[in-house]
DNA sequence: TAGATTGTTAATCGATTAACAATC
DNA sequence: TAGATTGTTAATCGATTAACAATC
């Protein structure tokens, strides 16, 4: 039951279950069986089991898992509670957009500072979030204990980013760059890119008849 | 050889094949082995051959893929040589920053309209892309032949819009809005949650050490 | 109690990796 | 030619699904 050797399938999903649950108890309800998770999620119920069999939970024998218990371990074991300092790197429109988004925020996800290299944008402010000169993210990152970095920039400049994340000690980035990007053992990267999803529906729509 | 049974997984790694050897080209490089491509987007090059198998095109050995002919394939598979039309529900931050972002008509997606139901926002204008009522939508969908729908809604409201574009015909979605949707048969789901993604690397800092 | 639903083991399915003859 | 790299078959690995005794 080591946290960390939950497989990477299960792991991706959990942040939907997480997302389904909290629905359930907005609306009151208190009790969901695998079944019921799996009809709303597009899975089976035995996948809904096992992946559920990786937390500390205990479901009950004809009623299923109790919203609150398992909203609340998911909570933990995604590190919800957690709150997470976040820097944006690129405040092009995508940039500035993502700080101005308040999901982030409500989730834990605090937005401490855009970066960028233009002097022109350097000393804006968009929603509550600054924007500063790139030079001084080591500076900034030591100071605010920043966990999580954000790729926003063109891709011919996604690699050199990353490095510099690297370089003041981010250990966790999320690429929204329409490249794949190079990171040393131990740096987690997760790959967020609308343009692909983009093309693997039009590969879909190319296959349909 | 059907291009509709190449399996999901390869089928999600094609578009990366295709930013990685666009930007070779770009570079002037000719050739790529498997053993260069599997390097930088942190493959095997056995996944590589296996994947390239599944595209009509022939590598040779010693030197490997021709990467202006292995590009042309995979622009093809992935249909990108198709002009698509694209339509946003949502004119929030995230949709108007998608609606300025140029790298989607660049890349063949064309932002045809943004649809909104608060009529402050209907009229106005974000780049080259006007807001419209949510209520033309069928008449837009129809008169443009809109391909495409993209969900940029708050997470409440997601199955709704979801529910309006299966009704006027479009038969993809790309669904960026926290909340798994349910679409009839023959509809075509990608979800791209940023949310998703930083409640991932959340996980992963916190089973770190 | 009877029936529904769990947790878990075993079976199946599919994806990735390894291996190697063919070949440029 | 010798060596590198392909395309493909076979082996391995892991994820999903099925099945079922335990149990509420």
């Amino acid at each position: 039951m080591e946290a960390s050797s939950i497989p990477q399938p299960v792991i991706h999903r959990l942040p939907k279950y997480l997302v389904h649950i909290q629905e359930l108890r907005e609306d009151g309800v208190a009790w969901a069986s695998s079944q019921d998770i799996a009809d709303a999620l597009g899975l089976t119920p035995s996948t809904v089991r096992q992946d559920l069999s990786h937390i500390d939970l205990r479901g009950i024998s004809k009623k299923g898992y109790e919203t609150s218990q398992l909203e609340a371990e998911l909570r933990l074991v995604l590190g919800a509670d957690i709150r997470h300092r976040v820097v944006i790197v690129g405040a092009g429109h995508l940039g500035r957009s993502l700080a101005m988004h308040g999901a982030f925020p409500q989730r834990g996800f605090e937005i401490c500072c855009l970066f960028d290299k233009d002097p022109s944008v350097v000393g804006r402010k968009f929603g509550t979030v600054d924007v500063m000169s790139i030079d001084s993210m080591g500076e900034v990152a030591r100071d605010k204990k920043i966990d999580i970095g954000l790729i926003a920039v063109p891709s011919h400049a996604a690699q050199e980013v990353a490095d510099a994340l690297v370089a003041v000690g981010i250990r966790a980035i999320l690429n929204l760059a329409y490249k794949h990007i190079q990171v040393p053992e131990g740096v987690h990267v997760v790959d967020a890119r609308i343009m692909e999803s983009l093309q693997e529906l039009a590969f879909a729509l190319r296959n349909d008849g």
